[in-house]
DNA sequence: ATAAAAATCTATAGACCTATAGAATTCTGA
DNA sequence: TCAGAATTCTATAGGTCTATAGATTTTTAT
């Protein structure tokens, strides 16, 4: 019935346009509120066509999940191999997370706000990623703080956590403004994430 | 037909039941995934009799959203109004905020993540609240400034949203964690935001 | 140019869901 | 205890949605 050859490039390719368009779809509507003829407008085929291109609805959004974060999670990859100092590794970290809202908003927002809806069996790998992303995370304040640029008083689990949930925030910003600097905006958080907001106590010597 | 005295105490009461029924619901399944029948199980009565209650599923998630950010934006009027040093009261921001998603985290869920399915018209008491928040914090980082415990390279909008951002993120920690300590990682969060990451710059004299 | 493979289409079964109408039941106060 | 008000129930109209089956069109390779 659907004897789709999953390798070839052009399958391939189509695949990719039917993740985007219903990246799309389920970024605006909502999961729930979507609809599988929804998605296959935006392709321009019918609604039944859609699933030669996913078995289920549940499998499309599956699909758009894997496709926000993988990239994404890959990045941190490289920046928590570099060698780089902390500062800049946190630059990094932040500027990527903050770039990925503007670059393709709708399948990390996917992933942001409708991953829970998968069964978990679905959700597996995603976990296994955004573990991992976390995980890259802490050991690049773990190692601040074995280089002494990290006060020891910070909970590195704590701070990857707050880092992730900053920028999310921040994502919401320059979705909401299309004008918002994001490069601005990365500096900014890592100012203040390596800062704080409280003024340096200078001891006059 | 459906005559009801929205004012008396018993029915208020009532709909207050039905409200959190509709958070707990609307928080697990999400507003399209959840279902009316879902809503009327979990309160014990029958799917038609919910409509009693609410005029439509719509009506439902205002009220939800509502009832989730209300009193939680009233905690920040008095934080706001109050005379505390600018590091109490930022600790009080968080400590409200990390404290609610423990508290009701059902109906703040759904306000966070629900309430774009809403209409624009329904949204609208929404929006006020929620700027009002956040202006009331950006108001507390400028008077910091003002005192000189805030640094004046501090972008007050930025560091409200970034405060608001964290607090979501660490609010999942919460969520999925029955035993964190709340206190605690209000302490922390408040002592990152203050202090930042780097240590203190001890110039000996 | 033709046959096989790939991609899309049409049509529909089979669920499921919201909202309403009107009947039935339970509560309340005199 | 009884009448009216309040609350819940039953039943269903009317709509929408997913997923499938088989026909049809388009593409590819020889």
């Amino acid at each position: 019935m659907k004897p789709r050859n999953t390798d070839s490039p052009k399958y391939r390719q189509h695949k990719l346009e039917a993740i985007r368009a219903a990246a799309a779809v389920f970024a605006e509507k909502g999961f729930h509120g979507a609809t599988t003829n929804d998605i296959a407008n935006r392709l321009g085929i019918k609604q039944g066509s859609l699933y030669y291109y996913f078995d289920s609805k549940e499998e499309a959004l599956e699909d758009v999940c894997l496709y926000g974060f993988e990239q994404y999670a890959e990045s941190m990859d490289e920046i928590a191999r570099s060698a780089e100092p902390f500062e800049a590794q946190i630059l990094a970290v932040v500027t990527n997370h903050l770039g990925r809202y503007r670059e393709k908003s709708e399948a990390l927002k996917v992933h942001n706000d409708e991953r829970l809806y998968l069964p978990p069996a679905r959700r597996h790998r995603l976990k296994e990623l955004g573990s991992r992303y976390r995980e890259q995370l802490e050991m690049i304040f773990e190692n601040g703080k074995a280089a002494g640029v990290v006060r020891a008083a910070i909970d590195s689990h704590f701070a990857a956590q707050s880092v992730i949930g900053m920028c999310n925030g921040l994502g919401e910003l320059i979705v909401r403004d299309p004008d918002a600097d994001v490069f601005a905006l990365a500096r900014k958080c890592t100012d203040l994430l390596l800062q704080g907001t409280a003024p340096k106590t200078i001891n006059k010597g």
